[in-house]
DNA sequence: TATGAATGAGTCTTCATTCAT
DNA sequence: CATGAATGAAGACTCATTCAT
């Protein structure tokens, strides 16, 4: 669906489209969005001609990567929608948004919605991306735990900002704590008492995600809203 | 050309000197960190080779820009020290980083220490930013205005995210107002539930940098700390 | 898509052969002896390796192309010969090769005799050719109708020249007056003279090929020499 | 004046230019119009960057090199407009240009007004051209010296188709040859029969130009018209 | 066998850096 | 000392040709 050629039915030709995309994607986090197509074709252990064949322009390339950065992002994002509760859903997609674009924060060009990008396919991209946050964002108010005063735009530069913020740090515990931190600006001011309260406490607050969690009067008291985030935490923690 | 004196070539070559800079400083933002030197020297209406006498090579001249913009950051800093109440000094010199960081965010790397910049002389104005930077925060977490949980790294980092985070805005007002926002978060809990009741009732703090202002009994109600801080409010609401 | 019998394959591979070569002769008509040879595959609606299945390079395409076209000039030189008299038979053939050398004058490098077309196939079409209008000239010039101090070469570059002329001129009609009036070059001077008080009257000289026609003392003056040069002229006419 | 670059004052950069346009001219002849600007630049004994600082493309290199081309004609037809007889420098000139013309016939296309060189330089070269071309047309045909139902396009179109003949030719004298019998094409019908008379006497002609010669009653006749033809013809002659 | 994906050498073009004027 | 011309290494992109499916 995302391919620029059209009938590539072949087996190899979508693994080498595959291994090209992420290929790409690492190159640009790790080396910018200068880095030069041999080094993507390298990396790929394909040829310069084989990555024109896929993208007839660096540029097709880099909004390809985008396009299913952008993909993936939306997916978790209506997953959360249907599974979570709306302040838990939104704030788990901030997360998921700001840890998955390790393209060292070269990706906030592209969600900040920009005239310079014309390319239909990414700007649909794109405007899917905001219809899901604004979902999400309009859900969570209506349900009392975000800020009112504030939109989809203002979540889109929180976002780039806290991309910024952890492509700075090498440190990711502390950047992922700065997150937090950041997020927390969103709450309702009320929210922000409580959430404070809780985490004086260290009870009631999902580590990773930030999301309230029932209070239950005996056994072990709860750290994570679910498997996932206890997952996610302890990677990061292996990580680093 | 040359001019009556050998102290007036002096002169002129510190005039060149401080051209360059300017024209580098803006080409840097305007067009990236890419642009090619040909168009900084016609920028500063000198030669190519001219450039070249004066740094030796792009990187130096970009290093040197960093320099120019971080001491003129540091001699702010300081006199904010010298005159402001500790957190007023310390988030009027934030706000102060962030909107003279006009550098599409490509300062962000710089003031991260980063070892890729191993140039003696930005390193030293690097060390005395931050010197500058952690004083201001020590004395404001001493005053109680700011969260002790947070070091100079996270306080960097949190700066970067705003560069970032305006960069992407085309609302240069709404951007500022996110900048706020997020700043807020390094407050005291208490400082929190404090700026957010005045808030609400529009008193008692800075307008522009948030600092708190002393309550006069009598009087119209002062909106800003300041002299500076009306003319910088002022110039904002001019520019749109 | 492999039709029903062994005996239909073969039938299938020279369709498609003489499709690809009918696309290329196109194509190099059209886009000049640069065009890709994907251009060409794509024209021909088959694959690349197709292509290359039938010619074993491009050059061996361009050179079967012209084979093809100089056959075909060929057989018609062959017909001129047997069904007209000698002058008429001459230039009629003249003209066969200047309108059907339609490659914007790329022929003409091939005509010529040019050492750097070594492959056999080509050299000898090209001889054949040559054969072709050797035998034509010759029995033109015992006939009287062309100048005896022209020889078989100076016959090829002329009819270069007037394919040049074509190209560089939009306006078809003009461009075939032109041929016209340089192809009499070629004639006796007595026949030129003829030719052009002929011409002044407007009798006696087909208006297509310019052969002397045959004066009939009754009837409606004939205007061309036969049925071909007939429909030829009112072809011309039609296309504008 | 025809320099894309505009103060090129200094002298090296000149010779420099001057150099690229030679070489290019030599390159273009030889090789086509495909020729790598490596090529051009080898052959200049300069750096690929170089070509690239004089002419912005290598479009513009090859509109340079026929600016320069057509202007050298232009400087020649006003000449002959001024010192010969209307005929005489109308064919004088058409003999220029097509010996002039050597690049493989590549100049037919510029000369040949046409939309896909759009450059407003060569545009206003080929107006000149044209300007001359005509005036010297014109003269020629109120002399009687030419044929009077030809246009400035149709001596364009034969101009184009020798330069074409010549071209395909090794032998330069029998192209020579060719080219005066074409040309001899444009003559009033009275004027080939003068020259054919005049030739087969081989006296009171040019033997390069063919402009009619005074005939002298005593004394060697003269074969050339003046100084100039005979060089150019001595030329030719050595040449081969 | 036909297809079209992969290859990589070759081309145009840019630009940091050096150097003659 | 300033200038801007020259350099050439490097990058984006094309396309003839080969080869796996």
């Amino acid at each position: 669906m995302t391919s620029v050629t059209n009938g590539g039915d072949r087996a190899d030709a979508r693994r080498n489209r595959a291994k090209m995309l992420s290929a790409a994607g690492e190159a640009f986090a790790q080396q910018g969005l200068d880095v030069p197509l041999g080094e993507i074709a390298r990396r790929a252990g394909v040829g310069a001609g084989t990555v024109y064949r896929h993208f007839p322009t660096k540029q097709a390339l880099l909004e390809a990567v985008f396009v299913q950065h952008l993909e993936e992002l939306v997916a978790s994002g209506e997953q959360r929608m249907a599974r979570f509760a709306p302040a838990q859903a939104f704030f788990g997609f901030l997360l998921d948004v700001v840890q998955k674009s390790d393209l060292r924060g070269h990706i906030c060009d592209v969600i900040a919605e920009d005239a310079s990008w014309p390319r239909p396919m990414l700007r649909a991209s794109v405007q899917r991306f905001r219809q899901v946050l604004t979902a999400l964002l309009h859900a969570a108010q209506r349900a009392g735990g975000v800020r009112a005063d504030i939109g989809p735009d203002d979540v889109v530069s929180i976002t780039a900002g806290c991309v910024s913020m952890l492509a700075a740090r090498r440190d990711r515990a502390a950047g992922h704590r700065l997150v937090q931190l950041v997020l927390d600006g969103l709450r309702t001011p009320a929210a922000v008492t409580e959430q404070l309260a809780f985490r004086d406490s260290a009870v009631g607050v999902c580590a990773d995600c930030g999301a309230r969690l029932p209070l239950q009067a005996t056994g072990r008291p709860a750290r994570y809203c679910g498997a996932t985030c206890r997952q996610r935490a302890r990677r990061r923690r292996l990580a680093g």
